[in-house]
DNA sequence: TCGTCTACTGACCAGGCGTTCAGCGCGGTG
DNA sequence: CACCGCGCTGAACGCCTGGTCAGTAGACGA
């Protein structure tokens, strides 16, 4: 069965109530971004919300993975592409920044979820929705880099630890440039973070 | 002239204050981080807080500035210390590592503020106060790669950029310590994040 | 045309927040 | 002992929030 019309009514309005959150913690940051705000960013009444999701929570919760999800794909399919592993790590940074380049109201719920807020009991829900989603790219990163260690590409270094560090090194620069007014082109620091990592910052003698 | 009795009673005061707002924050996080919780944490009733500091966001910066202000000392002595350049990477590195092992507590404020919330005026003072910390670090650390350059000890990169990418290495690294249950040695980490830097991670031919 | 059904609304509520300030206790003074 | 003066207190206040739900508007079928 096809979609019914009522469902493609669903989903746009869950989608523009996503839309409308990410752009508003983007704006005001995670914790002064208010339900009404949310609301009426998205056009809708602030009831209207409690009838796609439970509570602010959950509609954090979606919201994040959903945004996530896109990231996870774009960055997924550079890691599989075929070439060399310094091609792959070239692909795999240039389709995060980009990726942060056309969604950057994202990286304030980004950022702000990787250390969550509140009481005890929301903060080990919170951990367990999206601490899953950043381990998970770590793994996956990691997986790669186990694989070019072992084909003698690398050397052989904590792969889980060293995932930490290429992905993170990605992100410190994806916020430095959020915050600056004319960030250089993308492909240099592309460059920039490939050749660091790749052969460090030593003068080859 | 001395300190007066006065002066040590409130500077005693301030010092319980702050520490009982880091405590806070690290346990709940910025945002739910109360006032009332921070002054019972501190032994103290809520009105007292006031006296001292204006509002919460002065609290919260001048809290922040006190803290970051020891991080500083302890990584500018790392930076200035006497040795080769690899010498002082790896000081500044165990030194930043160390610093928030023994204040874990701080690491929350110090993530918190990287990215400023609430309304635009709210952001805008909260920004003029931490972003040149930030800065001034990331300053600090370009001048020291600057000069290794300038000697030849290292590859013409941009300094500003390497910085970011340093400092951030680290604290992706603290970060991750803090969320183990059982962290590797320092030593191990350090070893790392210094050999990854200064060589990559591409296997030597 | 009228009744029904349902997605949507927004005034309302309880609770929790930062901030204030009248008043308290207490060490020092005459 | 009476009287300040001062540091401190915490009840009280006003505001704002997430969440609720009685009511509304409009599509639809009879």
């Amino acid at each position: 069965m096809t979609k019914s019309k009522e469902d493609v009514v669903q989903e746009f309005r869950i989608q523009s109530i996503q839309e409308a959150a990410i752009r508003v913690i983007s704006r005001k940051g995670m914790a002064s971004a208010t339900m009404q705000e949310i609301a009426e960013e998205a056009g809708v009444a602030k009831g209207t919300i409690y009838l796609y999701f439970r509570d602010r929570e959950e509609l954090v919760e979606k919201t994040f993975e959903t945004a996530i999800g896109e990231l996870h794909k774009q960055v997924d399919a550079a890691l599989d592409s075929e070439g060399t592993f310094e091609e792959r790590l070239r692909a795999m940074t240039t389709a995060k920044l980009a990726f942060f380049n056309e969604n950057r109201q994202f990286f304030r719920l980004y950022h702000a979820l990787k250390m969550p807020e509140g009481n005890a009991s929301q903060q080990r829900r919170q951990k367990r929705t999206c601490q899953p989603q950043f381990r998970a790219r770590v793994e996956r990163v990691a997986r790669a880099l186990k694989e070019a260690m072992d084909a003698g590409e690398l050397r052989p270094l904590d792969p889980n630890r060293l995932a930490l560090i290429l992905i993170e090194t990605s992100t410190a620069i994806v916020l430095e440039r959020l915050n600056e007014d004319a960030p250089p082109p993308e492909s240099e620091d592309v460059e920039l973070i490939v050749s660091t990592l790749l052969r460090g910052i030593t003068m080859p003698k």
